[in-house]
DNA sequence: CCAATTGTTCAATAACTTTTGAACAAAGGA
DNA sequence: TCCTTTGTTCAAAAGTTATTGAACAATTGG
């Protein structure tokens, strides 16, 4: 039920600066906050990626301490640490939100019309 | 004399948070920025890496858009290009800088006792 | 119980990144 | 001119990360 996490003081800068320097979990991450406090399944990035390799991008996040995944029935319920990453670094998630706001490139989850609401 | 750089607009968030995410290269940028104005040439960064493997790295930030190199004589004059960063992602570099700051665990430059001064 | 849903693990491969040493080049001082 | 300083390039090796498909596991609804 309790899958690994770091806890707030062993989150490490260049570790979250790597895992949010790949396109696609970037893209998490600017879904994750969009949608703050709603906490997001695997399946709500199924356009990002192949489920294998959302599990795969999924740990990395949750490893480096960006996100907390807790496994409810067989579902995994995943929020940003927006909490611990503010206080260990203050103001880098949101510039980071920010920028990749702007960002045209950037893959995006939902962008195939058809928004269904959740 | 005038080294590829991207211009401006070119820089890509997660290209600049991957060139990040290195220890080495955080390092290169926590130093740059703590002697803000005054540019740097390779050697100062040679208690990081070798030679070669600060070619490298200083390369990829170049690459990057995060630094401006400029050829002088047999030296390269190494700045940040703070100005566009700010522009292009406000905030972040700050937030990477004063994280990077508080982080006892990375490698600095200058650190080996004997700081003789430039 | 059975089938569907949701997500993980594993091994393989592909693709990239980092590090190295040897050889090179350009500039500047003696 | 020759030597030193400063940094680059190249090819190779080592290491790491991303992506895939097949097989698995757990939960839930019928």
């Amino acid at each position: 039920m309790t899958l690994p996490h770091p806890n707030a003081d062993q989150i490490s800068l260049p570790i979250v600066l790597a895992v949010l320097g790949d396109p696609t979990r970037l893209a998490i991450v600017r879904f994750l906050a969009s949608k703050e406090g709603v906490p997001m399944n695997c399946g709500k990035f199924l356009d990002l990626a192949s489920k294998t390799n959302l599990s795969y991008h999924l740990a990395k996040l949750r490893e480096a301490g960006v996100t907390r995944t807790e496994a409810v029935g067989t579902s995994r319920l995943i929020t940003l640490r927006r909490d611990d990453l503010d206080r260990r670094f203050p103001g880098l998630l949101d510039s980071v939100i920010a920028a990749a706001g702007e960002d045209k490139a950037l893959p995006a989850v939902g962008t195939a019309d058809a928004e269904i609401d959740a």
